[in-house]
DNA sequence: TTTATTTCTTCACAAATGTGAATGAAAAGG
DNA sequence: CCTTTTCATTCACATTTGTGAAGAAATAAA
């Protein structure tokens, strides 16, 4: 539970009071490596905070896992347009290490970005931060060649490269592996 | 003024009184064909609803405007990052139509955020909206190739295709003039 | 350790997209 | 209306990425 607390107090100003009310409304969970916290179809229903371990999101196209994003420790996962429009998600995320996270629902949620005006600035950021991440990925698919985008993830997030298969790297990257291992042998 | 009114009527609930106070706070502005709402280096202090007209997002990459948005009536035109977090803006907005939009800066939309509490749904409702169209978009860059883009963009936004030069098209689905013309010719 | 499974690499060839140039069509401006 | 500028198309050739197969390397399981 402590890096979440170190989280809250470093990027955000809770007070000590506030954490403890934050905490209570969160349940350690823990999830087994290829685990999943979310399925195609279901109705996503939480929010939750990495402790540790890493998950991958991915959807079915043409009847390939097409890797769409990751997150390690420090990170939320959830499905927004799931979680907050009620509808199935398109989108499947689980662990592809042994992790746990942090896990609250979305009544629970609501009930604290009432009682806690800090929430409700700490979701306005989050939801703006994965905003601009989306834009730039979108711009790095449209504007630059594979190895580029690949030079950039090795530099900005090396510890993806370390600990994320390479398959999946290349299918973030929107190449074949096997282009991926081309890339990698120019250098 | 008409059309901003049907459309606070018909996608929210806001009372007649509501309305009435949220008018007085956009002043309507024209805009030339080419005039930029933002430039790169910019910062944005506003945002605007589209009465009539057209605008283009770009970036300049490797010295070429890319396009990486559009928006026609009924939408916003605002760039999150820099209005939010007060930082320079690296995109430019531009009317590629004679245009007329409402505008309204941010110390308004805060306190108009703070009055009417509706107005907090409608940010997050378009938050999360921009949010999934950009996921949206880096998903078919990274899996689908331009024909496919071209065909979902020809069927979701065929407006696009009459109104947007098609150079700009090529840019905004992450290929050259030549390789849409070529694609085009195909059919 | 041994074996099975998964992941990574390499290769030859195919397909998709980029590049630069040339031409014509369309639109804008005078 | 004519002139200029912008935009779209086509072509031949270059570059990038995909594809399927084969085998090597790494990891997991027994």
């Amino acid at each position: 539970m402590n890096s979440f607390k170190s989280y809250l107090q470093n990027n955000f100003t809770f007070t000590a009071e506030e954490i403890k009310e934050l905490l209570i409304c969160f349940t350690l969970k823990g999830y087994k490596k290829k685990e999943h916290f979310l399925k195609a179809g279901q109705y996503c229903k939480n929010v939750a905070f990495i402790e540790k371990g890493c998950f991958l999101y991915y959807e079915i196209i043409d009847g390939e896992e097409k890797v769409c994003d990751f997150a390690f420790e420090n990170d939320w996962i959830t499905q927004y347009n799931s979680l907050l429009n009620n509808v199935p998600s398109t989108v499947n995320i689980y662990a592809i290490e042994d992790s746990k996270i942090l896990v609250m629902d979305l009544p629970k949620l609501e009930k604290l970005t009432v009682s806690i005006a800090k929430i409700g600035i700490l979701r306005a950021k989050l939801a703006e931060q994965y905003f601009t991440e989306s834009t730039k990925r979108a711009s790095q698919l449209a504007n630059l060649k594979a190895e580029e985008r690949y030079e950039i993830l090795l530099k900005e997030k090396p510890e993806a490269l370390q600990r994320i298969p390479q398959y999946h790297i290349a299918s973030y990257l929107g190449i074949k592996p096997q282009s991926l291992s081309r890339i990698r042998s120019k250098n």
